[in-house]
DNA sequence: CAGATCTATGACAGCGCTGTCAAATCAGCT
DNA sequence: AGCTGATTTGACAGCGCTGTCATAGATCTG
């Protein structure tokens, strides 16, 4: 019912050629900046196009043969902020150098996450971003099938398909617990979100628990609970902690439970880091404002984004790319603990 | 130098259609799940899908005539949790719709914001979602031609192009005013962030402020920078404003910045809401888990998201839509103010 | 000034799919 | 058997653009 009204306006490559008096195909080139056109013809075009109010179809572009500009990234999750951060710093990147990101979430879920690799595909996007939940074997298929540039972010402790850029979760938990044994802190207390879906976070425990065994240490209690994070997830979980007599510090699973375990502490009116101490993971804004810093691993989130961007840009461009990019932590050491 | 290679082994409906002994088209309406084909071809196709590892061109089908099914989002921002937010509630719902988002972001710049539009519009995508630093008229008519669904979110007191899904700013930051006159307050500051780009945040100044004249008030003091909103700015600003006899109540752009208020607050030891009230907007989590729960407005941020979707899946189904849709705010008490 | 070298422009085919319309097949009924 | 209507399948054109290759001028060189 629509199709006429459609046809009757869409303007076309065509149209603008016939409103300029040229072929096709040199209004494309104008469109498109290439060089090889005259100045008296660029501006007759450029003059049309805004006479006829032209609009570009990338679709029939990028079908004839010219590549997208589209860049697929799947995340887990946008509610966590610690995504929202990498998304944001990656969209700059791939802004300024002329891509989109189009966007899939799949709530860490990895039957989800290869539909949507599948999915996505389908757009034929010049590459992926991906922050794997667990890449299962039908999305490795489907990704190498695709011959795409695919870049996995957050973590590289694990051997990527094609790229990676994050950070070592094992090796930042484990300096944060090398950091606070320097401290004299010697009874630990742990409290976590849901670890199944949020492998990371399991890394980052393993690995400061590691650390606390070789100094003949480990936690003396854990609070745990099988859902995503969040301050008051963190709030109640320190509250259960507390209740029941606490060890001198607690290690949280990130910044928005250790702020959880913050706000309890104060409302209890303990002294931090006298009474009880406190370390995250992310180096949060809100963490390093609060009254009493919070002692934390920064995790460059927004970095790790542009990280990502620039590696596939590159990777465009055929200039050569790291398979594995560490853009590193830095421990802040905050006055939580 | 890659095409050789591309074109061996990309599977088309050609392939799909001689391996299952078909035609394209019945391999096509079998992809796209069409009734009229036979159980029978169904799982000869099937089966030849998953053997050839066949995957849709979504690109050369949108082409053809059927409907994209992108949803071009435009946001200011993304690392104000806000906006990340609204994209979350929005994700959910157009996904389980079989829609995927493709994100621009226009830092609050109405000349990249027409950029953006623009770009996307190239695409062909379904329709659009906007928070809209301030459509320009060169964006309002790239809009117009377009013909596509068109859904402004966020603020919805203004009169949209096509349709809005949001609160309304002035309403809420007047009922926030009413609620603390009534509560007793009659010594009001304001701590703001960059109004300029963030307009929501003026008009939602605006209102507390005519409130305020309404009852022969107004600010006392005032403290802004042109920066976007932070915790950190709150923080600071908040100082500024102690360090020369503070009101009895601060009254912020937005919780983050509240946030920094409070920690200010506690840090130099004042009780809150004895010493200094605070009174912010959003109802962030954070805020609520706060020692002292935060005063504010809850802003449903995700349900704009969610909303916004929902109106566009019922426009492309040919049900009738809302011009304005009033998502409503919460009034969150508090025990801040 | 003939021949070589660029530069600017165009003709043509085809990317992979789906809308349209026509043809073939099948079941149900007289 | 003969007819009707429903179901299932296919042929064909074309969506709007760009890669490839060809052509016509313009510029240069000895």
């Amino acid at each position: 019912m629509k199709i006429d009204v459609d046809k009757a306006d869409r303007v076309t490559l065509a149209d603008v050629a016939e409103a300029a008096g040229v072929s096709e195909i040199t209004v494309s080139r104008v469109v498109r900046g290439m060089a090889n056109v005259s100045q008296v013809t660029v501006s007759k075009v450029e003059e049309a196009i805004a006479r006829t109010g032209y609009v570009r179809n990338r679709l029939a572009g990028a079908m004839a043969g010219a590549v997208s500009n589209q860049i697929a990234v799947i995340l887990p999750s946008l509610s966590n902020s610690v995504f929202a951060d990498v998304l944001d710093g990656l969209e700059a990147r791939l802004q300024s150098a002329g891509f989109h990101s189009v966007l899939g979430i799949s709530n860490y879920d990895s039957e989800r996450e290869a539909q949507l690799i599948e999915s996505l595909l389908g757009w034929q996007p010049a590459g992926l971003v991906i922050a794997p939940t667990l890449l299962s074997d039908r999305s490795l298929r489907l990704l190498e099938r695709s011959r795409l540039p695919v870049v996995e972010v957050m973590d590289i402790d694990h051997d990527p398909a094609d790229m990676v850029v994050g950070i070592s979760h094992r090796q930042a938990d484990k300096s944060m617990a090398y950091y606070l044994i320097g401290r004299g802190y010697r009874s630990f207390g742990y409290v976590g979100h849901d670890i199944e879906g949020d492998h990371r976070a399991a890394i980052r425990r393993d690995g400061f628990r590691a650390a606390l065994q070789e100094n003949g240490l480990d936690f003396e209690t854990e609070a745990r609970a099988d859902v995503e994070s969040s301050i008051p997830l963190g709030r109640c979980l320190t509250g259960q902690i507390l209740s029941n007599g606490a060890p001198r510090l607690l290690y949280f699973s990130n910044d928005d439970m250790a702020m959880g375990g913050l706000f309890e502490a104060m409302s209890r009116g303990l002294q931090v880091p006298r009474d009880l101490a406190l370390a995250g993971f992310n180096g949060l804004q809100i963490g390093q404002s609060a009254p009493v810093a919070l002692t934390t691993v920064e995790s460059h989130r927004a970095l790790i984004g542009q990280r990502a961007a620039e590696q596939l840009i590159r990777r465009f461009a055929g200039e050569p790319t790291e398979r594995r990019v560490d853009v590193g932590f830095t421990l802040l050491p905050g006055d939580s603990a």
